[in-house]
DNA sequence: CCTCCTTGTGGAATCGATTACATGAGATTG
DNA sequence: CAATCTCATGTAATCGATTCCACAAGGAGG
């Protein structure tokens, strides 16, 4: 692999010439330019941005470390933020936490080792060390859907969906079908989305003249085994939920695996909403009522935030709002609220 | 963010030392080491990989360019690659080419232009320019799930599962249940698994005694919309198939969608089946029968066989066999054959 | 015609590590 | 006791870029 010395060498010129001319610096005559890049095509140089980051010190790199990779949610959410960083030529080194904090320590010292320019992160507990320490240490990080508070974490910015509006839709749309009894499986305490749905949900509930009693929220863990657990002791209730919402989608796939392993029908025995919107839950049977994101403005909002804590200009937290997509898992009545 | 030279100079010692005490070197005396130690968790020091990078010319970082991250087949096979290399302390940067030839060639060039060690590639067209170089340049590089022959390629190892088995099983389920007329919705002829499929389709219905027509092959490119399209133009047809095999799981979702769309029922005005398994197939409307590719083992042996050709070791392509799991999709009859 | 700019280029320091080689102290050996 | 070897450590070169500074040539202005 040819290196800038022997561009320099075939061009005739030193390195700092063959440098001038691949970064365009304005002073350098128009043969000489010729000269070099015809040199860099005859060798097929391609410049080692190893060095160029070790001597610049910017990578145009950013780290992204997520929950889970098999949500859909989250892909959805790599998916929007690779394109909006590859717009503004950056690349994006994703970390997958699956949801356990040693692996998203093990992923944030990583990247931090590596350099990269700056990290979104959508937190899987409560303080992770080095999440503490990059920023602390001044890197530039910004949240992407779930958050953290802790010494030296408030002037990180929060892209977010706010769901409350929509969450109180879709309470209203259960009461409107006649359910009463409604459960929740919740995320984990330790994430703000776990602790934030469950709240809204109980506002939501009380504004509607009900209550959500402590047998009635099941704790989750964002991943399907839980949401099929939860709803298993749900369904072993004396008096069972006839509505369950679930925090997440892939809680949802498990409550509908373990409603359906009992013999019980959707939405006739156990309505079913979830939190999380997927292609996919149009062809669920039934298809699945959900709170949808608006994933592709959200990634693009982080990585927006980010490059402008990482070039030097100040960010600002962001929150989108959710809406709800009523689909039959509740209940007859098609079509979507705005 | 301290260097090594600041870990030295608290230390007493020199950077030779401190580098030596890192790379446990056996050479340092017992108290120098516990001093540089020392130093090293004061001060929170972390070694620069960019700077290793550059001295020692490996990255460990191995590159992982995949057609589509929204497919859910692609997700878990990036999944199980970081997994597998996480193991052998390297880390993954996964590159999405959305099935763009284009975007496949920009994160080819840009894992190259960062040294990563070695490349995965699930390619999504004939001959990517810059594949072909990074070949030719000794990249050590397997391809996975797809391949692609050109001149310099004949050397590339590759990882990928047989799905002639689980097609036959899958024909013969169809025959049994009185389907006739089948019809399929290929994948892009530039990619192998697109030409496979049919041509393994093709060969067992004829063991069959059946033919596939040329007006019963739809063109699609392994997206969602396409198989929409193409099913809309086997419905369109005179005289309609009465099951369709879609060559990916998203393909599937598209067929599912116009069928739907068109007030016909799966499996009785038309069977579908589907290439690659996922969770979501067994809560759709109705479950869908497919082929299953074991995908774990999949992207360990990708991961086994590049770290063997970066350590310098020979490697040897794998092949795997896929299952097929039947569902509704095509007619009663539950269950799964080996 | 001398001085002062401007323009284009090269030399060399630098980023943060690794590592070959040098060095000095102490141990071993004939 | 001199010669040699071993061990622990330091000095400095190196990886491949970028960039400050120096410098030469040519043009402009007095």
């Amino acid at each position: 692999m040819p290196a800038i010395k022997d561009v320099a060498r075939r061009a005739g010129v030193s390195v700092a010439t063959v440098s001038r001319v691949l970064n365009d610096h304005p002073s350098v005559r128009v043969d000489t330019r010729e000269r070099v890049l015809a040199a860099v095509a005859d060798l097929g140089y391609r410049p080692n941005a190893v060095a160029r980051s070790l001597r610049t010190d910017q990578t145009r790199a950013l780290g992204l470390v997520i929950s889970d990779v098999l949500n859909p949610f989250f892909t959805e959410l790599a998916r929007s933020v690779e394109d909006a960083a590859r717009e503004l030529d950056y690349s994006v080194v994703i970390g997958n936490a699956d949801e356990r904090p040693d692996l998203q320590d093990h992923h944030v010292r990583t990247l931090m080792d590596r350099r990269i320019d700056g990290l979104l992160v959508s937190p899987t507990d409560g303080g992770s060390p080095m999440m503490l320490a990059a920023a602390r240490a001044g890197t530039p990080m910004v949240f992407v859907d779930r958050w953290i508070e802790g010494e030296g974490l408030d002037r990180v910015p929060v892209v977010r969906t706010d769901g409350q509006g929509a969450i109180r839709a879709l309470v209203a749309h259960l009461c409107a079908l006649g359910h009463r009894r409604v459960a929740i499986i919740a995320g984990p305490a330790a994430t703000t989305t776990g602790r934030e749905r469950v709240a809204a949900f109980r506002s939501a509930l009380r504004e509607s003249g009900l209550a959500l009693s402590a047998d009635l929220i099941g704790q989750g863990d964002f991943q399907a085994d839980s949401g099929r657990r939860v709803t298993a002791r749900f369904l072993d209730l004396p008096h069972p939920p006839d509505a369950i919402f679930a925090a997440d989608n892939l809680m949802a796939l498990g409550a509908m695996d373990e409603i359906r392993a009992r013999g019980l029908r959707v939405p006739d025995d156990v309505a079913l909403a979830a939190f999380d919107d997927i292609p996919w839950f149009v062809h669920t049977d039934p298809p699945i009522t959900a709170i949808a994101q608006p994933t592709g403005a959200l990634g693009r909002a982080a990585v927006t935030a980010l490059i402008d804590l990482v070039e030097g200009r100040p960010a600002e937290s962001v929150t989108l709002s959710a809406r709800l997509v009523t689909r039959r898992s509740c209940g007859e009545s098609e079509g979507s609220t705005p």
